[in-house]
DNA sequence: AATGCGGGGGC
DNA sequence: GCCCCAGCATT
């Protein structure tokens, strides 16, 4: 990994949640695109997110698009320490250590989702490593580890240990040079380790969502107002279905002004979140005139919608202009 | 301590 | 299909 620090900070931000393979050829387009913190402060957030697009949780754009923001202002520098990286915008306790004992050499360890497992197999741990406990113990055996190693070579020889041989699934024990110290390896059976997540029970939902289409080809959007997901995003009207009332006048109903043009009902899409499964039934009406609407409600290019909003609207977009109405 | 946030690859 | 991924912010 890189040891510029402006470097280092952006691929440890792509690589959350996101497998390396995947970070570095958008890594690489993403710094010859904004080679500094300077550069990346002086770009719109809207480029930002397009260079930053298809990666996923946009969030960490936003972040460090302002985090950038905040290093111009402040002379260009990264803080050194891994104390003061982590009240930097988008940089938690993973990436703050990540970036000081790589870069700067600090000697504190990390815990990523590698290195978890690893931790939990090696202590045969009753405790969770996500948990409070178990993160500590993995972290102190993580500290252990870097009595004269340089650290950020021991966070990285760990994580790519965990990602190469101590697999989650089918760990390579006659691979691993920690299988001597092992205590999982020793009990017999390395995946009891770490304890599976609890999973909840996946909620299925079926929502109508209306797109209306006014003669500038912008859609109707309303902010979410309420509910545990999505709250704040601006998406079509939606609504859980009514399987006793027609589509048709449900979608009507969703919506703040009359329409006396056809509805027409799309193919549904798919879309997660957590433990939600939700099938979205598009239906559709195209408007010959300009309607001006309340406050929480809005006109938007569906494509270009320059209002914070779910990947659902981009899926939307996808498919109802290829598919035809059923 | 839980929950939401994307998208892709592996199995 | 389901699980996981070099996590963070918010509640």
């Amino acid at each position: 990994m890189p040891r510029d620090p402006y470097h280092s900070l952006v691929s440890e931000l792509m690589a959350q949640q996101t497998q390396l393979d995947r970070v570095v050829p958008r890594f690489e387009a993403f710094v010859r695109r904004f080679p500094d913190f300077r550069a990346l402060a002086a770009a719109s957030r809207e480029d930002v997110l397009e260079a930053w697009s298809g990666l996923g949780y946009y969030r960490r754009a936003r972040l460090l698009h302002r985090l950038a923001l905040e290093v111009a202002a402040g002379g260009g520098e990264l803080p050194s320490s891994a104390a003061e990286l982590e009240r930097l915008p988008g940089i938690g306790p993973y990436t703050a250590a990540a970036v000081a004992s790589m870069v700067f050499g600090e000697a504190v360890p990390l815990m990523d989702g590698n290195i978890a497992r690893v931790g939990a197999r090696v202590l045969a741990s009753a405790d969770d490593p996500r948990g409070k406990e178990g993160r500590a113990a993995v972290l102190e055996w993580v500290r252990g580890l870097m009595n004269g190693a340089p650290p950020g070579d021991v966070n990285e020889a760990l994580m790519e240990l965990g990602a190469t041989v101590c697999t989650p699934n089918r760990p390579d024990c006659v691979r691993c040079p920690l299988t001597e110290g092992c205590r999982a390896r020793c009990e017999g059976d390395p995946t009891a380790y770490p304890p599976p997540r609890q999973t909840r029970a996946v909620v299925d939902l079926r929502w109508l969502v209306v797109v209306v289409e006014d003669p500038k080809r912008r859609w109707l959007l309303r902010q979410v107002a309420e509910g545990p997901i999505l709250r704040g995003l601006w998406l079509p009207p939606f609504a859980e279905i009514d399987s006793g009332r027609p589509l048709e006048q449900q979608a009507l109903g969703l919506l703040p002004f009359d329409v006396t043009q056809s509805i027409g009902i799309s193919k549904p899409i798919r879309h997660s979140i957590t433990h939600r499964r939700i099938e979205a039934i598009p239906a559709r009406a195209v408007i010959d005139h300009p309607v001006r609407v309340a406050k929480g409600w809005s006109w938007a290019d569906p494509a270009n919608p320059r209002l914070p909003t779910s990947s659902l609207l981009g899926k939307l977009l996808g498919s109802v202009s290829t598919s035809s109405s059923v």
